[in-house]
DNA sequence: ACCTGAACACCGTTCAAGT
DNA sequence: ACCTGAACACCGTTCAAGT
């Protein structure tokens, strides 16, 4: 048995919805004690599994990537985003760490090199989970396809006219909402004002 | 008693970081299986309380303040991030309910008539509640005054200069990162692109 | 309707003892 | 070092029985 092993089934388990350290040793066929061996305890596992997620992401798209600053960090958002959603279950964990582990380091690195002020750096951090939470959390069942998602979505929105006639109006675009679509399009205006000459100093 | 007793027991409990049914039943003088009477499980408690803590921030603020909508929607965001961060351990939950209660789709319906593209209004809670999410993340302990924790931060935070020189140089822009005015710097900066005519149709 | 007491089926973690 | 078996101190939830 080895750390790698033990986290293999745990994200397994995540993904689940039923991470315990009894149904991870009986996974890895070990005693629930036996993993102590390996982690010092629960969180630990749940830290490194967060580290490993992070990791898949590509950051060649943001440290090495082609095109202009807003192309790179709009191509590694994207990346982010569909590494993170093929484990919804562990979206909150990477919330809760505060973004502050190796990979995180390298990705503010990279930030701040992209954009003019460091504050730009936490405002596109702050949209990009933003939007991977809130979709994380739309995402109990495990995924389907997303144009089945906001079909699902729209035919299960209903609003009382009345108290919310805008919301009524708009529920197509809503239903939208969690899509590749919407979250390149707020990332494209919020980059646009970040990168804007005249916004620098506002 | 009453579930909203119940509640406020259980809004101690919670921010205390240790809402168990048990301690819970113990605090409103009640056995464990009492309080099914009032709720019918965990899952509703912590519903009950994240619909009560947002419905503590101030939606006159939105839905008939003054002044343009980008001061509307700011004052707003800014009051509810105070609110939330009264309690930063029942944040992961806020996140979790996916923004979907009665009280966000008051939030919502009163975005959609402020900014000129839904995806604007989404975007908006997107970038409020990801920097909140953080910045919640980030205070485990209660919470001493601003100030202090951007000092606490600033002193603990130690990265290499060869590896990370961006970071190391702006260290001291990275230690205000969760601030009142970082928050507002980066939510200012999406407005302005959000209700800049030119941005509508990119 | 509201509550107790007791149980059921779980948890994470520790630790002496073995190899 | 690695693992077992057993225990400790918890969980959420259910339910017969009482008022």
């Amino acid at each position: 048995m080895n750390p790698e092993a033990v986290l293999d089934a745990a994200l397994d388990l995540l993904d689940g919805g039923a991470l315990t350290m009894r149904a991870l040793a009986t996974r890895v066929g070990l005693t629930p004690g036996a993993l102590y061996t390996y982690f010092p305890d629960r969180t630990a596992i749940v830290a490194a599994l967060v580290e490993r997620l992070l990791a898949e992401a590509d950051l060649g798209l943001l440290e090495n990537g082609e095109g202009t600053a807003s192309a790179r960090i709009t191509a590694f958002s994207l990346n982010l985003r569909e590494t993170l959603m093929r484990h919804p279950a562990a979206v909150p964990a990477i919330l809760g760490a505060a973004f502050n582990g190796p990979v995180a380091l390298r990705v503010g690195e990279s930030l701040l090199g992209l954009l003019p002020d460091p504050r730009a750096s936490y405002a596109v951090i702050a949209y990009v989970l933003g939007s991977i939470a809130l979709e994380a959390a739309e995402t109990s069942a495990p995924l389907t396809p997303e144009p089945e998602r906001i079909a699902q979505r729209r035919a299960a929105f209903q609003v009382d006219p009345e108290t919310f006639p805008r919301t009524h109006a708009a529920a197509d675009a809503i239903a939208g909402y969690i899509s590749t679509d919407q979250f390149r399009w707020g990332l494209d205006h919020l980059l646009t004002a970040l990168l804007a000459d005249t916004a620098d100093r506002l």
